[in-house]
This record gives C-alpha cells, structure tokens and sequence, in this order.
DNA sequence: TACATACATTTGTATATACAAATATTGTTT
DNA sequence: AAACAATATTTGTATATACAAATGTATGTA
C-alpha cells in the first residue's frame, strides 16, 4: 500500500499525520474486503460480530448488554441489529423469566449453519489481507497497536 | 489496550482475527479523539480533510473529482459535503467557465482561520493518541501497515 | 447538424448509526 | 404499600453514508 499514491498527493507527510492516514486507509481496505466475504450471506460485519458471540455462549443465552458489552464496535442500536438477525432466522429472542427487563438470545441451528459458511469465506478474505505477512509481522504489529 | 478486556473475553483468539478486532478497536479510539477535537469547530473529519485539501491548493481552486481524489475515505457525496463546508462560510463554489459542467472550489479566509485553529486541537488531540510512542515505533508501525 | 457517447455533478432513496427520550421492570427506602 | 431510583431495552428522530438514476454539458462521428 502507498499511501501518498492511493491520497494523490507528491507532498511529504509528517510521520504522525501520516500514521492516521495510513490507519483509516488499511481500515478501509480491510472492511472492503471483509463485507465483500460477507455480502453472499447479506450480513453486516456487526450483524457477524453478534453470532459469533452468540456461538461463543454454547447454548447460553446472552441478553443485549452482554452482547453490547463483547462487541468490538459498541453500539447504541443492539436491538435493531438483533432485530435484523432475528428476521433472517439467524437468532431466537425471548423474555428472560427471572428478570423480564433482560431479553435472551440464542444462535438458532440456522444461524450456526450459516455461520459454519461465513467462517469459510472469511478464511479467503484472511488470505487476500495477510498475504504479505509473515507470522512475526503480525506479532510486531500487534505489540504496536498496544500502544494506542 | 488490551484488546481482550475491552471486548471482554477470556478465551484466546488466534493472531489473524485478533490483528483485526485490533485494528477495528485502535480505529475507534483514534476516532473518538479526532471527532473529540473537531467538536468545537462543528466539523467532521472528512469535512476537515477536504479543509486541508483545499488549502493544500494553494489558492488553486478544485473540483469535486479532484477532492474526492485526494480524500482518505473516498465517498459518494461529495456535493452534500461541499453544501456542509458552504453553509459554514469556510469554502467558495462556482461553476467553472472553461468547462460548465465542473464546479471550481476554493477555501475562504474564515475557512483557513478556522482551520489553522483545528490544526492547534488537532496537535494536542495527536498528543494523546501517540503518547506511548517512540519515533521508531512509527516508523515501524508504517512499514508494517504497507503490508496491506 | 444530429446523434450517440462520455464526463462531472446532483438528486432521490434506502439503509445505517448516534443520541436522547420513553417505556417497562425491579430494587430500595420510608 | 407508596414513592423513588436504578436497570434493561425500545423507540423516535436527526444525521450520515451508499448506491443508482437523473441532469446538464462537452466531445466525437456519421
């Protein structure tokens, strides 16, 4: 990736404003390609993040601050994204019984077979994104992003 | 950070998906202080960049392919972004003479004073976020990013 | 000139997200 | 028990963004 190529500009960029743009742009390229393997199974990388932890409970159901809790993008509308899992059949909600504020969702067996198939597709999408990398670089920018 | 406190998960999560949830997560925050130090000047970041963008022309007016061009997150509505920064005082529009169906943009005076004082909150907004590097950090947190 | 094509921007519309206020339930205090 | 505060979720609304179609202008060709 060349930074100053993909922004057009001929212009030295200081070191640190460089580094913001350089993020935003990985970012970019990294959710490109990521929506791209999910668009076949028409779910938002959220709406992704969500079953997998919901795969993760193993039978147990989370209720919606839990899920709002794990999330790597916390957001203000779980109801709706749950909402959109819930219409695809991906997901059961129900009242919890001991506490009827609270909410209980599960993964449904369809939301689990589904999620079998997006694993697969986002094994090829790892592919394209690392294929420069070498396990130590991963490692090395791993320590970096610590320091944020 | 510590990426697995914040999406609070105990289980430990292979090298590949983590550098993504990392990335994801170090976004965020970089974001939050961004739009933090924007808040006062009522700007988003892009509104800010396509600001540096035409300041960047010295004078020389641009139209809308070239900034969307130059954007780090290039966008489809380039126009209603423009509308935003003209509402505001801070550019000029006009039709191109030479050629009628682009449009010349340039930066007004009260657009470079405003931005001159982002440019003082954006240091310190900078302050913050890299507090915990060293020079050669980023410079290999640069080389790393090129990887993608 | 008339026509088709290409170019630059604008507009319409659907969807996504953020933020605040509203609703419902539970727990606590007097 | 009544009143109040705390918790969990839902809803309303404003704003943002993505995508496609529409508009207006310029260029090339028969």
């Amino acid at each position: 990736m060349n930074v100053e190529e993909i922004i057009k500009t001929s212009k030295k960029i200081p070191l640190e404003p460089r580094t913001l743009i350089h993020m935003e742009l990985v970012h970019n390229k990294i959710n490109e390609i990521m929506y791209g393997a999910l668009k076949p199974f028409e779910v938002s990388l959220q709406q992704f993040n969500v079953l997998r932890i919901l795969r993760g409970q193993q039978g147990k159901p989370a209720n919606l601050s839990t899920l709002n809790d794990r999330m790597v993008t916390k957001m203000s509308n779980t109801t709706r994204l749950v909402d959109k899992l819930l219409s695809k059949g991906f997901v059961n909600r129900t009242v919890c019984p001991s506490n009827r504020r609270k909410v209980e969702i599960v993964i449904t067996d369809s939301g689990l077979k589904a999620l079998r198939q997006m694993d697969e597709s986002l094994e090829d999408a790892h592919k394209v994104i690392y294929q420069n990398f070498k396990k130590e670089d991963l490692e090395q920018l791993n320590y970096l992003l610590d320091k944020f």
